[in-house]
DNA sequence: GAATCGTGGTT
DNA sequence: TAACCAAGATT
């Protein structure tokens, strides 16, 4: 237990976000879709996708008795579609080796598809109320600041984040499922990446980097995350074709959504690879019929 | 360990 | 406006 334990939980149940997967009747299923769905993505982006995916698929069952391609369609516009892919192959693997239950245990969840080290945690956490550390993108940004004094954290985490972030876990199980939602969400609306907000935050005087003075990331550049011509964005374009029609799409539907036809044919096939999309025998193309 | 994998809002 | 960034996982 840290000094900053009980000042970040009693920041939480004052300042949390409603969030539908943290309601009371939020389900584990729907705990484990909303963490998938917010794999690198934002929270506004993941609302109405995982309220239409519950709706339409409740339980596990329900998604797994269903082709996956209808999980990479319902997937949207959200990005990295083989989530989608993931998730639907984690349902079949719950229905087949769970009885059609989302297992408790981080070793179960670890062995699913799709899911990490975090995202196990954050399962076994938020879903069943165990004790772990849960390490994502912003309690990690979090401990950097307070804890280590610099303003972000390692590019990929490493041992020592992982000790530290365990170190402040509560030894009561209870309580440590609250700290871990709560330091995630000082994270996201207090201690942000870009603009944090030190004035409203609870921990303000144990906070090294402030105590420092808020001094400026020294090293590297973070990202040089170039988007625009990339197999990505080829890969984006011709997913997002046969998720917009009906049924199996021609070859010429795919070609003309990107000029250079090298590039265009290597994304495709890895699209197939990948089993994001489906080689007709007649020369057509679709999503995955399995 | 580094590269890859989408998308769109914010600054 | 280009760059940054968003509850990572996999190879």
């Amino acid at each position: 237990m840290s000094r900053y334990t009980d000042a970040i939980i009693a920041w939480y149940d004052a300042n949390a976000r409603d969030l539908p997967w943290r309601a009371d009747d939020a389900t584990p299923w729907g705990v484990l879709v909303s963490e998938i769905m917010l794999q690198q993505t934002p929270v506004a982006r993941v609302l109405p996708v995982w309220h239409a995916w519950l709706e339409r698929w409740p339980t596990p069952a329900a998604l797994a008795a269903e082709p996956s391609g209808e999980a990479v369609r319902a997937w949207g516009r959200l990005g990295y579609p083989r989530r989608a892919l993931r998730l639907h192959e984690s349902a079949r693997a719950i229905v087949d080796r769970h009885g059609g239950e989302v297992p408790s245990s981080h070793a179960d969840l670890l062995a699913l598809p799709g899911i990490g080290s975090y995202t196990a945690a954050a399962v076994a956490s938020f879903a069943f109320g165990q004790r772990h550390a849960v390490l994502d993108t912003n309690v990690r940004r979090v401990l950097s600041r307070l804890v280590s004094g610099e303003e972000y954290p390692p590019k990929a985490p490493t041992k020592a984040e992982t000790r530290l972030a365990e170190s402040l876990v509560p030894a009561a199980a209870p309580t440590a499922a609250r700290w871990a939602v709560a330091v995630m969400e000082l994270g996201a609306l207090v201690c942000t990446a870009r603009s944090p907000r030190c004035a409203d935050c609870p921990v303000l005087d144990g906070c090294r980097w402030h105590r420092d003075g808020r001094p400026a990331h020294t090293g590297p550049p973070r990202r040089a995350q170039t988007y625009a011509g990339t197999d990505r964005q080829c890969r984006g374009r011709l997913l997002a074709v046969l998720r917009d029609a009906d049924g199996p799409v021609g070859k010429p539907a795919l070609d003309v959504v990107w000029s250079d036809a090298v590039q265009r044919e290597r994304a495709l096939d890895a699209l197939v690879a990948d089993g994001l999309v489906d080689p007709l025998d007649d020369g057509r193309y679709a999503l995955p019929g399995g």
